[in-house]
RNA sequence: GGGAGUAUAGCUCAGUUGGGAGAGCGCCUGCCUUACAAGCAGGAUGUCAUAGGUUCAAGUCCUAUUACUCCCACCA
């Protein structure tokens, strides 16, 4: 036993960094291939290098650090393998903002290579700033496998799925429309476009027939776009317009004669029922242009500005243009009107600019034959979402998908390894650099400019970490992995991806679950974001609360796929927790500095009920826990943990222990150490991976010689070593205890007065009280416990009445007979209305026959119980009554 | 337009296969009882959103309704 040297207080400061360096140095964290055990593995979902950590960081690395704890004690070799992601996009415009404050200069004054030696200082700078902010938290990652998906190998993974998928012809280069950010100036894939409503008009214009002095009335919110109209479609079943198909109209302004065409697309209720076709700049114009063979003119530029085709809007901003075009075609009079519209447009994931719908040459992945085993996986059960409602939205987005737009106009990311012929125009795509051209033997050769979707690479994250393509010992020892941890609003990013390609790639899904968890949004349940600027730091919540206080509140009182309220009162509450098992730990230790003995239980202590009862309570809650915690119910676990922790262990056992341990029978003081020692050790064990630095902490003291306790091993269930019979008695004793303390409270009975018990029972009942009456004197405030008979008791008594016992506190003057008598007189209601809730159910026919038998026999020892014990209070009431 | 979630004590939320409503915080009363006032003891507070249904039995399962939230979607 190590020297005793605990603060009163628990103060994580003095110890939660010396701890983290102890696991460090031990090399605890680090996984080996080990045939001998089974393996456990969890990727750790790369946070961004864009900046530092946030809440929902903590909460969803705290979840998979409790996983691999527990798994890790319970004698799985664990593999956490933590790491970074380059983020392309979010990245590349943080970076692009920081060169502009510091330097002053634009994308357009930087060369590709000037701009990627910027970025890869913020990744040194961020990466790093991230790593140290998981350790705080204290992750329990292997930081000797630390990987950055822009490292060697995950680029060589890259080039690798690249390069297969398009020789399977499911990568291909196609001119299609893409969603373009004007202000970011790239494609974006469908799932990085969010759809914001906005208040628009529809404007109402006039198309001419030509030849006629009839016109069509067309609706449309964004008319600068007629500029590229090359037909009008109407549906062919609609017999307003019907006639009309074949026919030419006449674009206004431009005075382009456009054909009017049938299409089953348009609807026949939405604007006029007329829809102007601009295959350019709309997805669902560009699908009509294609099935009739329509020119596609693009009017607006990538920068938002209209072009050439504009005439003499040219150089004018879209919604500039707007303006202007709205302006001339009410001018010249085919402006019939201008109604409020509210729509949803698509926007920018990362800067909000409205998306512009253009038509341009880009990479895709073909989505329709790598989407079938994804859906599989999951029907069959070989992926298994928490909670399993998020399957409904995994099988809507695969079902629904489109081709992944997965060229980027970025610098910062995969550069796509397909190389182009300059002299002959020869698309290659390899692994290498072709030195040649391999159609006509040029050595002009040029590597694509665009880099790849950042979710390309983290796609891939499961197995590119562990060294694919290479077949390497760790790949086949810890993939596929265990679990996969992460947000719901991640699923169509990431999860998804990583299905298709692990399915794809590696025949095998990447992770056997996926535990789902919710956002954690502030106190009053916004998003956290920066513009609100109602973000919270963990890193502050660390540095007041401790992680631990931060981690078991981020675990405790909210369920899977749920969001959570960030309330710093929780975290006060897990801080006092912490500080309670601090407490506990310090008194259980005190004293003990002396000792040679080892506080190991040998089976021949003699163990007094209370040693029984929460020995047998520790073992259940060993089944509880464990089982919980196997089943991912991680809030379950913690929540059993701390009650079993505050209200029974601390409570009630260590109150009770406090006789034995101050008294002068060595042998029981010794016992009763055991014991505390016993269940203190295995409380640690359950607290660890939820609070792992105060638990390590506490362990150094109290084990010093034994090995850590992140590496101890976990408790396990034995059945034999419950013990109902003992459960029962206490439950009874703490029954009787209550019942004395309530009354005495009611009494207003200062805890100082000690006053006799008398008591008067029968049989077991009898037989408990009596062996345990120390626990009445030490907990209830009696100064004696006296069996007693009937006949002998006073009037000026208070009594409680409980199963098979009544009790009797000769309180004389202390008594206030009316208070008292209040006090039966309610005891008498709440038993009668027992009696009748039991009748009740065992006069119905129905619950007699089906229930199960062990319930209707509960409901009649109920009936027996509360009779007796109704008859108890009515004696008392009366004699009461004789004393008013 | 489609889908999902939530609705339980004043607040924040648990409630694992249906079998007598729980926690933390807050509130009230009394305690600095030699582990802990970041504590101890006692107490009050709920038509478990509404209406039906299934069942001997519903916070829990089914249907509808209401309110709030979120996601998806190519109605100009």
């Amino acid at each position: 036993m190590s020297e005793l040297k605990m603060d009163k207080n628990y103060n994580p400061k003095e110890f939660e960094d010396k701890i983290y360096d102890f696991w460090m140095d031990k090399k605890y964290f680090e996984a080996k291939v080990n045939k001998d055990k089974k393996p456990f593995s969890i990727v750790l979902p790369p946070p961004n290098i864009t900046g530092q950590l946030h809440m929902g960081h903590a909460l969803d690395h705290t979840i998979q650090d409790v996983i691999i704890r527990f798994k890790r004690m319970q004698g799985f070799e664990t593999l956490w393998l933590p790491g970074t992601d380059h983020a392309s996009i979010a990245t590349e415009v943080k970076v692009l903002n920081k060169i502009k404050e510091d330097e002053g200069k634009t994308k357009d004054d930087l060369t590709r290579e000037e701009f990627l030696a910027k970025a890869w200082q913020w990744r040194d700078i961020y990466g790093r700033k991230i790593v140290n902010q998981m350790k705080k938290l204290g992750n329990s990652c292997d930081w000797s496998k630390e990987r950055f998906t822009m490292d060697e190998g995950c680029n060589d993974a890259v080039t690798e799925v690249f390069v297969n998928l398009y020789n399977k012809g499911l990568i291909y280069k196609g001119n299609r429309i893409i969603n373009w950010c004007p202000d970011c100036q790239t494609t974006l894939s469908d799932a990085e476009v969010e759809h914001a409503e906005k208040a628009g008009h529809f404007f109402h214009i006039k198309y001419q027939i030509k030849g006629t002095d009839d016109y069509l009335e067309i609706a449309t919110t964004r008319p600068e776009t007629m500029l590229g109209d090359t037909a009008i479609a109407v549906n062919p079943d609609d017999k307003r317009y019907h006639d009309l198909i074949g026919k030419t109209a006449i674009l206004p302004i431009v005075n382009r004669e456009i054909p009017i065409i049938g299409d089953k697309y348009v609807d026949l209720e939405t604007g006029t029922g007329a829809l102007k076709v601009t295959p350019s700049h709309d997805p669902n114009d560009f699908l009509i242009g294609k099935r009739h063979n329509l020119e596609e003119i693009s009017v607006i530029d990538e920068k938002g500005f209209m072009n050439e085709n504009a005439m003499h809007f040219k150089g004018m901003d879209r919604d500039e243009c707007r303006k202007e075009i709205v302006k001339e075609l009410d001018e010249i009079g085919v402006l019939i009107e201008v109604k409020d519209h509210l729509h949803n447009v698509g926007v920018c994931y990362r800067c909000g600019t409205v998306i512009e719908p253009r038509v341009s040459k880009q990479w895709f992945v073909k989505m329709d034959d790598l989407a079938i085993p994804a859906l599989d996986a999951l029907k069959n059960k070989d992926m298994k979402l928490i909670p399993e409602r998020f399957g409904k939205t995994y099988n809507h987005w695969l079902e629904g998908i489109r081709d992944w737009c997965i060229s980027r106009q970025l610098w910062w990311g995969h550069r796509i390894p397909a190389y182009y012929c300059e002299d002959c125009g020869e698309t290659m795509v390899s692994r290498d650099v072709p030195h040649k051209c391999s159609k006509c033997g040029s050595e002009n050769i040029k590597q694509d400019a665009d880099v790849l979707d950042t979710w390309f690479s983290s796609a891939l994250w499961p197995f590119s970490t562990m060294g694919w393509p290479e077949k390497t010992e760790e790949l086949d020892y810890f993939y596929p992995t265990n679990v996969l941890v992460t947000g719901y609003d991640i699923i169509f990013f990431w999860v998804i991806r990583m299905m298709f390609s692990g399915i794809e790639q590696m025949g095998e899904v990447p992770f056997e679950y996926t535990l789902i968890h919710g956002l954690v949004r502030d106190s009053q349940g916004r998003k956290m974001s920066k513009s609100l600027g109602n973000g919270v730091d963990p890193l502050e919540i660390i540095n007041e609360y401790g992680a631990d206080a931060l981690r078991f509140m981020l675990m405790t009182g909210n369920s899977p796929g749920n969001d959570m309220k960030f309330m710093i009162e929780k975290v006060e509450a897990s801080r006092n927790f912490a500080n309670k098992i601090w407490n506990a730990s310090r008194f259980v230790m005190m004293g003990l500095e002396d000792s040679t003995s080892n506080f190991e239980l040998t089976g021949n202590e003699e163990l007094d009920l209370s040693d029984k009862w929460i020995l047998s309570r520790l073992n259940e809650v060993t089944n509880d826990v464990t089982s919980n915690l196997e089943k991912f119910e991680l809030g379950l676990a913690a929540n059993k943990i701390y009650e079993f922790v505050w209200d029974e262990y601390c409570d009630w056992y260590i109150e009770l222990a406090k006789k034995r341990l101050y008294g002068e029978d060595e042998e029981a003081k010794l016992t009763v150490q055991k014991v505390l020692m016993t269940v203190l050790k295995d409380i640690l064990k359950f607290m660890h991976p939820f609070m792992p630095f105060i638990t390590e902490e506490i362990w150094t003291h109290m084990n010093s010689t034994n090995k850590a306790l992140i590496i101890s091993e976990w408790p396990e269930f034995d059945e034999t070593k419950l013990d109902k019979n003992s459960v029962e008695q206490m439950n009874g004793i703490m029954d009787a205890i209550k019942n004395i303390r309530n009354v005495r409270a009611t009494m207003d009975v200062s805890p100082k007065i000690k006053a006799k018990l008398l008591v008067i029972a029968e049989g077991k009942v009898r037989e408990n009280i009596i062996t345990n009456k120390q626990y009445l004197i030490d907990l209830a405030s009696c100064s004696e416990v006296i069996l007693e008979e009937k006949t002998n008791i006073s009037d000026d008594a208070v009594s409680v009445v409980i199963e098979g016992a009544e009790l009797f506190m000769p309180l004389s003057d202390l008594i206030n007979f009316e208070v008292e008598l209040k006090r039966l007189e309610d005891e008498k209601k709440s038993f009668e209305s027992e009696i009748k809730r039991a009748h009740g159910k065992l006069s119905n026919k129905g619950f007699v026959n089906k229930a199960p038998k062990a319930l209707i026999n509960k409901e009649k020892d109920k009936i027996k119980k509360f009779e007796d014990m109704l008859v108890s209070v009515n004696e008392r009431i009366e004699s009461i009554k004789t004393k008013l």
